[in-house]
DNA sequence: CCGGGTAACATTTTT
DNA sequence: TGTTACCCGG
């Protein structure tokens, strides 16, 4: 396919600031593909002085092996990959200038929140008021705006001033530690270029093209350092669409977008907005809804395809409801369904749609919930290859020291790491030294023999490949003997993670060899390097559509891919748009409304958004209302359906349903015996599940008397008198 | 020191 | 409802 007027601009302007404001589905990666392909015509600039970034690992793999089949091996000489990834590369080469070596380690969220408490605990803060969420939030925050621990303003706040404390000293462990957190990585770089001019200098001018994919998704630490970078030579290239900015909750900052002719003056705009992807109904109905936002730059995407169907809509009872509509829509797919997709809100609707795949034996393939690498025993063993290269992550040690048990208790690690606090070393330093006061013989000897264990793999670490480290460690410490020993029900597939593990190292040694990317790079070991890649490997990145399985996945990781078919789960108020979003700000609604906007467009040819009435949350129901993002689509685009269930004949069928029958259970026992009785509220009522409440709410009369009850156990419950089967007290 | 038990809490999205 | 974190008894 040729690339039209405007694709051709894009690629054709190389020099200066260039903003490429893309639409969902207008080939953006095709243009982004095709102008590095002709910046490399130029015989003069070479592959690595070219720097791509883009949002996730896949993304950059995806861009590389394009420019791979137009340019050829030329390709893997680029500097592409993510803001973290390129950040972990830069400072891995740089590491001393700022007190680090370059086997730092990465801290994820867990060790963030570890590391937080810690602290909190140190300062004698109040755990319940500095909650490690609201701390981190505060310090991701902080580095997400590029604001250094002295440079926050407490404006005489208690708290404000307690948690700028907290961050000065979440700083300074992490620099003891030898570890950077994912924040760190972006500031870090900034940082780096800060105390070295000399070095920016060299990179300004090393990289003479830098692009930037899903500009909008920016946070400003990240703009700083982009534009650090272009800032010699001014040839900047970003691509993004104010529509699609999805992470204002993770700092995102859409001005970047916005204001990016203002940042760099004399900047080039260019819009894509033809679509290339849907059809023209899904293109309206999404243009539709996309409307509604204020905030907004305000395109108009069109599409030369056909109408194609009508954009779906379904009423379904409850989820179980919800489920068994996906299902049947799967089960009569026609052609493959690795091409149909099954999106949502939250994670925490995954559960039943499978429940219902697995009950019809439909294969399916699932993006994130609980990652592989979030289990425990994976992180344990991942906890023992980061002490062997970093012997300096005192959390690392914490994690491992007594897994399996082998006699140091808590009492132990305290003492070493009084010790080690004393002496201004690592607990690891103390641990392998000769006394610690204190401790007794038997703990003493205990420590002292995992010392001796340990020692070799420190240095092993420093040589070989990965998988002979991991298996070792395994071997010596009986690993799997431990998980034997504990683990009852789910021993087996605890065994069968680390056996995949072992898999996974397996596989990056082999490839190894054949990463050497630029010949620029210090040989940093392939431990490291296995470990960054997990560090900052994401749920999309190990994703592919698998032959004859549907995918299900959340919105968010929607973002940048495609799908025929594609039914949106949940689409309720409170659901989504999110009841927690943006605090109610409008800033929150027109988010979700983009992330509305996103799933919509990700679909080809079909789209159907379902919606439940009810929905069992915790323990409870939930009656929910359509979202008001079906109430914006155009009622000439759409195809209504209500399930079976919803139309049952009955007095509530349609508003009530069937659940408070099911969930109630059947009527036909006789026992519910029909109390005609009215309840007000304030009368304290006994339920045969629920226990005893007291009823908060109560309208309608005879058989349509609803209620609200709140009860004492089971909390707050929406009831229907005739069938809930309630004794006045 | 270990493990089991219970109680409280949680669900927005994630590099 | 399911999970996690902490507490207490062995």
């Amino acid at each position: 396919m040729e690339l039209n007027t405007r694709q051709s601009e894009a690629v054709e302007q190389r020099e200066g600031a260039l903003l490429i404001l893309a639409g969902a589905g207008s080939g953006k990666t095709r243009v982004l593909v095709h102008r590095i392909a002709r910046i490399l015509e130029d015989a003069r600039v070479r592959p690595w002085e070219i720097l791509a970034v883009t949002f996730t690992n896949k993304a950059a793999g995806e861009l590389v092996e394009r420019c791979r089949s137009m340019v050829g091996p030329l390709a893997e000489g680029l500097w592409v990959g993510t803001f973290h990834g390129i950040a972990a590369r830069l400072l891995r080469r740089h590491a001393e200038v700022l007190g680090f070596k370059p086997s730092f380690t990465i801290f994820d969220r867990d060790d963030q929140n570890r590391l937080i408490k810690d602290i909190v605990k140190e300062l004698g803060l109040d755990p319940a008021v500095f909650h490690h969420d609201m701390v981190r939030a505060f310090l991701e925050k902080a580095k997400n705006e590029a604001v250094a621990p002295g440079e926050t303003d407490p404006g005489g706040d208690l708290v404000a001033t307690r948690l700028a404390q907290t961050y000065g000293r979440y700083q300074a462990r992490l620099e003891r530690l030898g570890a950077m957190d994912f924040g760190d990585l972006i500031l870090n770089v900034i940082r780096l270029f800060r105390t070295d001019p000399d070095l920016l200098a060299a990179y300004q001018k090393r990289f003479r093209q830098v692009l930037v994919d899903e500009y909008q998704d920016t946070n400003h630490a990240q703009y700083l350092m982009v534009s650090m970078l272009a800032a010699a030579h001014g040839n900047i290239c970003v691509v993004g669409d104010d529509d699609q900015s999805i992470y204002a909750w993770r700092g995102a900052d859409i001005r970047n977008i916005l204001e990016f002719e203002r940042d760099f003056p004399g900047a080039r705009v260019i819009h894509l907005d033809q679509n290339y992807r849907s059809t023209s109904n899904i293109i309206e109905a999404a243009a539709a809804v996309i409307a509604n936002n204020r905030n907004r730059m305000g395109k108009a995407m069109w599409t030369a395809n056909d109408g194609g169907e009508a954009v779906g809509l379904f009423t379904a009872v409850d989820e179980r409801d919800e489920a068994r509509f996906i299902a049947d829509r799967v089960e009569a797919l026609d052609y493959d369904r690795n091409r149909a997709a099954i999106f949502y809100r939250t994670h925490a609707q995954s559960r039943p749609i499978e429940e219902e795949l697995v009950r019809r034996a439909i294969p399916y393939v699932i993006l994130g919930g609980t990652r592989f690498y979030e289990r425990q025993e994976v992180r344990d063993l991942i906890a023992y290859l980061r002490f062997a290269a970093n012997p300096l992550d005192d959390l690392a040690l914490a994690r491992i020291i007594n897994t399996p048990a082998r006699g140091i208790g808590r009492r132990t690690w305290e003492r070493l790491v009084e010790a080690a606090r004393g002496a201004e070393v690592a607990v690891w330093k103390v641990a392998a030294g000769a006394k610690v006061d204190g401790l007794g013989t038997a703990a003493s000897s205990r420590v002292a023999a995992l010392a001796a264990l340990a020692g070799p793999w420190i240095e092993a670490a420093a040589a070989g490949t990965v998988t002979p480290l991991l298996e070792r460690i395994i071997d010596e410490v009986d690993y799997l003997s431990h998980l034997e020993r504990r683990g009852g029900e789910d021993a087996d597939s605890r065994v069968e993670n680390v056996r995949e593990l072992i898999t996974v190292a397996q596989s990056f040694d082999a490839g190894f060899d054949a990463r050497k990317l630029d010949p620029e790079d210090p040989g940093l070991g392939p431990l490291e390097t296995f470990l960054e890649q997990l560090a900052l490997a994401s749920d999309i990145d190990g994703y592919e559509a698998k032959g004859g399985a549907v995918s299900l996945m959340t919105v968010h990781n929607s973002k940048g891919l495609e799908f025929d078919d594609i039914i949106m789960a949940g689409m309720e108020e409170g659901l989504f748009p999110h009841g927690r979003a943006g605090d109610g700000e409008a800033d929150g609604l027109e988010e979700e409304r983009r992330l509305c906007y996103v799933g919509m467009t990700r679909a080809r040819r079909r789209l159907t958004l379902v919606h439940a009435s009810s929905r069992h949350v915790f323990g409870t129901w939930q009656r929910n209302l359509p979202s008001r993002f079906l109430d914006e689509l155009p009622q000439g685009l759409v195809d209504r359906k209500r399930s079976r269930a919803a139309r049952l004949p009955g007095p509530f069928a349609s508003s009530i349903g069937g659940l408070e029958k099911e969930s109630y259970g059947p009527s036909d026992g006789g026992a519910e015996g029909g109390s005609q009785r009215r309840y007000s509220v304030g009368s304290r009522v006994v339920h045969p599940m629920f226990g005893t409440g007291k009823v908060l709410k109560a309208t309608g009369s005879g058989e349509g008397e609803k209620l609200v009850v709140r009860f004492q156990k089971a909390g707050l419950k929406k009831l229907v008198a005739r069938y809930a089967r309630l004794e006045l007290i």
